[in-house]
Parts: C-alpha cells; structure tokens; sequence
DNA sequence: GGACTATATGATTATATAGTCATTTGCTTT
DNA sequence: AAAGCAAATGACTATATAATCATATAGTCC
C-alpha cells in the first residue's frame, strides 16, 4: 500500500508541470470540458487529454460526464491555495532578487 | 527568459518526489547539514546531495557554508504551508475514501 | 605535507514523462 | 443504421529523472 508521502508526491507531481498549470489556472472559475480547454490552453487535444485524466487519477480534478462532454473541475480549493502560496514564493524568491538589483 | 508559469513548476517540482518530501520534513525544526539529513532519510550520501542542490537551485532550500560543512535549510517558511496543505488534501481525498466505506 | 572527513560530481542504468499522429470508443442525432 | 462530434488510447520518439558506484574536490587537523 502506497504511504502518505507518495500520495503527497503524487498530487505535487500532478500540479508542477507547465501544461497542467495552465489546466489548472483556467479552471479557476469552474468546470469545463476537454473541447474548451484543449484550445485555451494551446494545446492538442490527446495531451490534454492525457493530462486531465493524470491529475484526476491523483485526486486534483473531478470528472464529470454529461452527454458527449466531459467536464473537469477542481476537486479541492485547497488546490488553488497551494499554487497561490508558490506563486508567491516565486514572486519573492526569483523576481525579488531583479527588484532588488534594480532598486540596489 | 524563463516565465512564471515555469518558475512555479520548477518549486512544485522540487517538492513532488518522495525523497526530497522526506528531506523537507527532516528540515522542518531547521537546519541541517548533508551527515545528518542522509541518515535520516535513509538515503546513499551522493542521491541525498543531489536532491539537495536540485531544491536549492529551485529556490526550496538555501545553503550556508561552515567549514567542512554544508547545512541546507529550508528557504521560505511557505513552503511548508504548501506542503501542510497538500497533507490535508491527501487525507481528505484517499484516507477520506476508506474511511467513508468503514463508517457506511 | 599527509591523513581524514564532508560534500559534490562523472558515468551509467533503468524507468518515467511529455508530446505527436493516427485510430478507436462512445454518445447523439437524423 | 449512418454520420458526426467529443474524448480516450495505442504506438512511438525524445528527453528527463532517480538511483548507484566510484571518484574528485575541498576543507580540517596532526
């Protein structure tokens, strides 16, 4: 049976990867299906695909059926805390040290 | 020049893989150099030492020279807030699971 | 300088990942 | 049942990753 750190591992690895990021920013605002995602983000649709079907299958996104459409959603909200509180970080982190070279 | 939504995945990246979610853990009461985090994670020297300067050069950790001695800390108490959630989400998420088909 | 300790790195291997193109599956509508 | 759209999957390629073993680098102390 797999253990707490690698489901903690796994949801990790679910959201850090640029597509899927990208995934993710657009479903802030609720649930879409693949045919509106796959264009919005620029990508084909079979890696969409793959990539939705990935973070579901790690607990990130929830999938719905309704006809021929598949909608996903962001299953926890805690979801877009954590990637809020690395965007943060990045702020602070990379371009802080810019800022701080320019005001220097 | 690399962009945000890079950035942000290059720091979850550095989180999401089990070893280095181990070393995290061990560097939560503060710093530590390479001979006491490879022990404890139960790691080889040289794996443990590359997982380390890879969440350093992400911008996870900071290292700090004392003599013979590398001690890595973690750099951004955020990320702990990160990791915490992510925890909660797992529990919520898998252990929620089973729990719900115990209780039914 | 030589022995010793701590950390990093080169070389290698096995496995995982992201992406593409073509095809398939499944549902809907006529 | 035939046509058409949405999503998933198979086969493949190129690249990245994690781990190991052996070795190199760099600092300390005698």
């Amino acid at each position: 049976m797999k253990d707490l750190v690698e489901y903690r591992a796994e949801i990790l690895k679910a959201l850090a990867q640029p597509t899927r990021l990208k995934i993710i920013d657009f479903l802030r605002d609720g649930e879409r299906c693949v045919c509106e995602i796959f264009p919005a983000i620029g990508e084909e649709q079979s890696n969409t695909s793959r990539h939705l079907n990935m973070m579901q299958s790690a607990g990130v996104l929830s999938r719905r059926k309704d006809g021929l459409k598949i909608y996903y959603a962001i299953k926890h909200p805690e979801i877009l805390e954590v990637i809020d509180i690395v965007t943060l970080v990045v702020k602070q982190d990379i371009f802080g040290r810019h800022k701080l070279l320019k005001v220097a």
